[in-house]
DNA sequence: CCTACCGATCGGTAGG
DNA sequence: CCTACCGATCGGTAGG
């Protein structure tokens, strides 16, 4: 939404989860404090509380607004292939993709499971599940018999861990290994994951 | 090591560590006073200095002393099996118990991602990248011709990123799915990993 | 290893 | 939305 549109006050809340965001993900909660995040987002202290309650009210905002679902959903919806191959590969690359250009987007999952015990991310994700699962089912379509017959949750299951594996073994392994082992690091997942998944990944076998 | 072993000063070193673990895990490092590990640990404030130099240097005594290697070492020295599907399905599950116990153990490596911008990460799995390595390779053996040609730093990859999967999608799915979908999670993200790797998992399509 | 203390900073609020 | 302030707590140290 363009900021044009946005009111002051609302111009201002927005500017303050920004600010708030990009402290958190660097810093953790305990962290941050709230004179950083007023100084940030360019008002004084007491300024905040016109706008939140608390500091945990601030991360609860920021935590909905920056959560990945946002980058997302719309890689799956727009995916296309004429096989379930090609379907998930091009899912899998536009995901990446999507989040590359965030790449601290699980700090603040880490900072939400160690400093709140995991309850926003948990209640998050349940609300949610029914429609990741419609969205998987009807992305997978007839297809499904292109799979190896795995419970549609073990499938939505692996295919999170495919990709949060890659960001966090992105991260450790980044510098201990030589560039050329990183640079198709995702190619190697996903053709791990397909091979896993597919009854008959006859390009790969090539 | 036994606690009769140790001299009374090394004793308070131990417990001091102990504590701070204990309290990083559940709060992050900014999160974590020092008076609360000094009171958790018996002493008074003043006599963590006595020992450490400073709350960063607590940090990056325990960060050695409760990386997840120390469980995850031995189940693979330990593990066993005819073909490299008995042998990695062996490794895995000795593994995920090993971990289980504690099952907070990656909130220690996301905290120090977040706090420390993994710099203790890196580097330490930098320095023990060569260990893993040989690690890997003598238990593989010759069975590598099982498997589909990936190379080693992409098994390594692979698999670290199943046990970090299995841990991170269990803490987000615990809630929201049914027992019936969890109970035999790492059994499902196994056999899609092995099904990925190898080239022939005969027993997997019966 | 403890007591007592340092200056700095914390989250939050009153009042305008 | 800011200024000025609250009591509490922070990491760390001196001195014993």
């Amino acid at each position: 939404m363009p900021e044009e549109s946005l009111s002051r006050g609302e111009q201002t809340r927005t500017d303050i989860i920004q600010a708030a965001h990009e402290l958190f993900i660097r810093q953790g909660y305990h962290g941050t404090s709230m004179r950083q995040i007023a100084k940030k987002a360019g008002i004084a202290l007491g300024g905040l509380y016109n706008h939140f309650d608390s500091k945990e009210d601030v991360f609860k905002e920021v935590f909905l607004e920056y959560h990945p679902y946002r980058e997302v959903l719309p890689a799956v919806l727009a995916a296309r292939g004429n096989t379930i191959e090609e379907l998930l590969r091009d899912t899998v690359s536009r995901m990446i993709a999507a989040l590359q250009d965030r790449p601290k987007f699980m700090n603040l999952m880490f900072v939400e499971v160690v400093e709140f015990d995991s309850i926003h991310a948990r209640e998050l994700f349940a609300s949610m599940l029914p429609q990741i699962v419609g969205v998987v089912q009807r992305t997978l379509g007839e297809g499904r018999e292109e799979l190896r017959p795995i419970p549609l949750m073990m499938l939505i299951r692996a295919f999170f861990g495919l990709v949060f594996s890659y960001f966090l073994t992105e991260i450790i392994f980044a510098e201990a290994s030589p560039p050329e082992f990183r640079e198709d690091a995702i190619d190697y997942l996903i053709d791990i994951f397909l091979h896993g998944v597919l009854k008959e990944p006859e390009i790969l076998e090539g």
